[in-house]
RNA sequence: GCCCGAGUGGCGGAAUGGUAGACGCAGCGGAUUCAAAAUCCGCCGCCGCAAGGCAUGUCGGUUCGAGUCCGACCUCGGGUACCA
């Protein structure tokens, strides 16, 4: 019988099924809980996907055959923006889109045979997840975790509708490309920043994390020690001070001017006059991303105010309003220190302002630093020695950090200065102007304010009659919805119309799974026995947002009695996979536009017509480029086993991988011929001690492959032992013990092909309850090595010497070789580097 | 702009500071076949007849020895707080 996935890979489902393998059951065992990052469910499930839950499944099914008690769930992000967006295009409710995606998506998943305890299964837009969700926000605004307070959103004037970051295209509203404006709404938080510290300094503790996601994390906290002053304005009653907060107090006396954010409360009580009016509302359309208004032209205006230098009452230093400092962050209010910041040169250079050196290279002169510092600041690392010029605390000859600490304890025992922390993280905004997301509890009451919904009336539920054809949130439109009552006197009141950022939902999933059916946000014993997450998987794109969240999340779940203390951080290890990206094809129209072309409809660079494509490779797969695989049709043609083996082929699990069609049909053909393999043992048995040791080998390195998460050399590992049975003479009984070896090598990878050997090489039972491989140490031993001789750092040749030889032996072996003699011609080396098992170099 | 990555044959990639190119794809040659498909075997970084030389994005450094460590740069990718 030839592999016929077709054919096995549904039955082979069915046993798996009909045994209960995968039910994740609280026992004896250690338990496993291995996790990847759920799906939004966009409407089809793309290779990405697949190579997500794959991995995922690779270490599922691994775990599970040493004998852990594995949980390995799956559920949908069930809430966001595309839904409302799909609603408005073509009608329809988000919620019919939602579930009917799920439906779809779910039905795409489960040929791949993923080892998932589908009876764990919740979207999170169900009622039972909503609930929760909303128990545990009541819980959190109990302990004091969420407060209100005004910030500032994208506003679309036409639309009168908020907008999100990525609906802003240049300034404009995506859909009614009027100019976008900032808008100051009354909104939820959650008080992250309290956890700042604490998230910071946890991050040294999670060594399972890759290392960049843990610097990314922290950059992000961004903990910075500075000094908080006060300049004086002169002639300003009503603003007699300015705040600014600095990291670089060492370069005070080099400061040039003041910038204020154009939403500082003195740049605003400034907008009678119709200039500065002008400006901070130009500064205002730049939307609110950071990065719109850090790569923004920046652009300042003189206020005409003058503030005193605290340094010296007589020296004068200009106001200016600049587009680019944000009333997020610090005070709002900086000083410029062009000598010493790029982007305060660039400022100071436009529009005329004096550039000051603090300090130069070490042993400068005054003179000297100025001059070094008239085209380019000069920024070095703060841990280099420098020469202050226009120093006023510490040494002339210190480093930065020092003076930066010196001009803070001079600022305190001055008094006009005092040394604080400050973190760059700022407190998690929640509201959204939105529909389709979980309803924030609380209501509004006339008389008792602001007010949570009592629990025994939770869920509050989305009414299903809205209508998305007028832009806005339909929660405020809505004729009854809105009509609550206040859970404290009784009264009339207002719901909340706001829902939550989807972020929340995200944040909490990982621990719902312990106990999906639960009454409480949690079960307490499912909790203890299953948290944390042991291996999490997901993409890079989530390395800051998400995972920081969650694990403020899994901390406030801790003080609410949610989660036990050790859940404090949720994800004891997590790796981060690469995309799966695709050429795309195109040819130009007679405007040279691009027009797109399907993979399918392009052979050897042509289309069927014999025009040729221009190539872009390794792009991210998106339907507009028309470079999409679908996973359905690959398993179609090929059987899942062959999209699963393909996805952990060739690149390694962290980097970009690039789906092709001879990739494709390479990983069905290696398929095919292990089945071929395992069908034809022969009847005689022969021994071959060589294959056997091969065996082992690869259980070694297949083990150590998996643990690494290097499943593309799991997989090279794997042709070599295909193509050490195909050599082998080996045949009978010893023939399919290897085989069998094979079956359970390959079965975190491709189940199906895995039992199918398995039962052709005489397993009992099914591979998949087989326990994992155990190598024989004695296989492994190697009792001669090959060492390469180096002469003077270059390969001249090599020596093949009994394993633990002695080093004066292997020295005096090397001198004797031909190579060393003609090379050293009669001289005696300089030096010879033997490295035991390694190499040897000469030196001539 | 800022933060974090990545860059090695025609292609995907391998390589605790120690033989650069494991394994696979493509290509070339052969076997099998009436023929083809499939399968099996062999070759395969570049230049060179060879000896040898050149090669891990670019330039410089540390080292007996650098793809790997350090510095500067280039290109591409992720994030940038309301995409998920």
């Amino acid at each position: 019988m030839p592999y016929d996935p077709a054919n096995s890979e549904p039955r082979w489902q069915q046993a798996w099924d009909e045994a209960g393998t995968f039910r994740a059951v609280r026992d004896e065992r250690p338990k496993y809980y291995v996790l990847e990052m759920f799906p939004y469910p966009s409407g089809r499930i793309h290779m990405g996907h697949v190579r997500n839950y794959t991995m995922g499944d690779v270490v599922a099914r691994y775990k599970r055959a040493q004998g852990f008690s594995v949980l390995h769930p799956m559920g949908w992000d069930a809430f966001g923006m595309p839904a409302e967006n799909a609603a408005m295009e073509q009608g329809g409710h988000p919620r019919d889109w939602t579930y009917a995606n799920i439906a779809t998506m779910r039905d795409q998943l489960k040929p791949l045979g993923l080892s998932i305890d589908w009876s764990r299964e919740f979207a999170t837009c169900d009622d039972g997840y909503v609930a929760q969700q909303q128990a545990l926000f009541l819980d959190m605004l109990e302990a004091g975790l969420i407060y209100r307070k005004a910030a500032v959103v994208n506003w679309d004037p036409v639309d009168m509708t908020v907008l999100a970051n990525e609906q802003v295209i240049d300034g404009k509203g995506w859909r009614s490309n009027a100019p976008v404006e900032r808008r100051e709404l009354t909104q939820w938080f959650f008080r992250i920043s309290d956890y700042a510290d604490e998230l910071l300094t946890s991050l040294d503790g999670l060594d399972g994390w890759p290392e960049k996601v843990r610097l990314m994390q922290a950059n992000w906290i961004g903990r910075s020690r500075g000094l908080q002053f006060r300049f004086d304005t002169v002639n300003v009653p009503d603003v007699p001070q300015i705040e600014v907060y600095t990291t670089r107090p060492d370069t005070l006396l080099g400061a040039s001017f003041v910038a204020i954010s154009p939403d500082h409360p003195l740049a605003r009580s400034l907008e009678a006059d119709a200039g500065v009016a002008a400006f901070n509302a130009a500064a205002r359309k730049l939307g609110t991303s950071e990065e719109a208004v850090e790569t923004a032209e920046k652009l300042g205006l003189d206020t005409g105010i003058r503030v005193r230098h605290p340094l010296d009452p007589d020296w004068q230093l200009p106001v200016w309003i600049a587009n680019f400092v944000l009333m997020d962050y610090g005070t709002g209010a900086i000083f410029g220190s062009p000598a010493h910041d790029q982007r305060d040169h660039d400022f100071a250079v436009k529009y005329g302002l004096p550039i000051r050196a603090t300090f130069g290279k070490p042993g400068m002169t005054k003179a000297e630093a100025d001059a070094l510092v008239a085209a380019e600041p000069f920024v070095p690392l703060k841990s280099e020695p420098v020469t202050y010029v226009r120093g006023f605390s510490g040494e002339a000859d210190q480093t930065g950090e020092a003076a930066v600490a010196a001009a803070i304890d001079h600022a305190e025992a001055a008094g006009y200065g005092e040394g604080v922390t400050k973190y760059r993280l700022r407190d998690w905004g929640i509201s959204r102007q939105r529909y389709w997301g979980c309803p924030i509890p609380v209501v509004h009451c006339r008389k008792c304010g602001t007010v949570p919904e009592a629990k025994a009336n939770l869920p509050v539920l989305l009414p299903r009659d809205v209508t998305f054809d007028v832009p806005g949130n339909p929660l405020d439109r809505h004729p009854t919805w809105r009509q609550a009552t206040c859970p404290r006197c009784g009264g009339e009141a207002r719901r909340e119309t706001d829902t939550m950022d989807t972020f929340v939902d995200s944040s909490w999933y990982y621990a719902r799974f312990t106990a999906p059916h639960a009454q409480t946000p949690t079960d307490r014993a499912d909790a203890d026995y299953w948290m944390n997450v042991d291996q999490y998987i997901g993409g890079i794109e989530h390395a800051i947002l998400h995972l920081l969240y969650s694990r403020f999340f899994a901390r406030a779940m801790v003080r609410t009695g949610h989660l036990p203390e050790k859940s404090a951080e949720p994800f004891a290890a997590l790796f981060t996979q690469g995309m799966v990206t695709h050429e795309i094809y195109l040819t130009r129209d007679d405007r040279g536009r691009p027009v797109y072309h399907l993979p399918e409809d392009v052979r050897d660079g042509k289309l069927a017509d014999g025009t040729p494509v221009e190539v872009i490779p390794s792009a991210k797969m998106s339907k507009s480029k028309k470079n999409v695989v679908d996973p359905v049709n690959i398993v179609q043609s090929f059987g899942a086993d062959t999209a699963r083996w393909f996805m952990l082929s060739d690149s390694p699990p962290e980097r970009d991988v690039e789906w092709t069609a001879s990739g494709a049909e390479a990983a069905a053909k290696f398929l095919a011929r292990v089945h071929r393999l395992a069908e034809e043992t022969g009847a005689e048995d022969r021994e071959d001690a060589d294959l056997t040791r091969s065996a082992h080998r690869a259980i070694d390195e297949v083990t150590r492959a998996i643990e690494g998460f290097a499943f593309n050399k799991a997989v090279a590992k794997l042709y070599e032992l295909a193509n050490a049975i195909g050599r082998s003479q080996a045949s009978g009984e010893p023939r399919r013990a290897v085989l069998r070896i094979a079956a359970q090598l390959l079965a975190p990878m491709v189940p199906h092909l895995a039992e199918d050997v398995w039962k052709l090489s005489g397993g009992t039972g099914l591979a998949v309850d087989a326990p994992w491989p155990i190598p024989d140490p004695a296989a492994l031993v190697q009792d001669s090595v090959t060492l390469p001789i180096q002469i003077n750092g270059k390969r001249r040749g090599e020596i093949t010497v009994p394993a633990g030889m002695a080093q004066a032996e292997i020295e005096q072996a090397v001198l004797a070789d031909e190579a060393v003699r003609r090379h050293l011609n009669g001289q005696a080396p300089r030096k010879l580097i033997v490295v035991p098992g390694r190499i040897v170099n000469v030196v001539a």
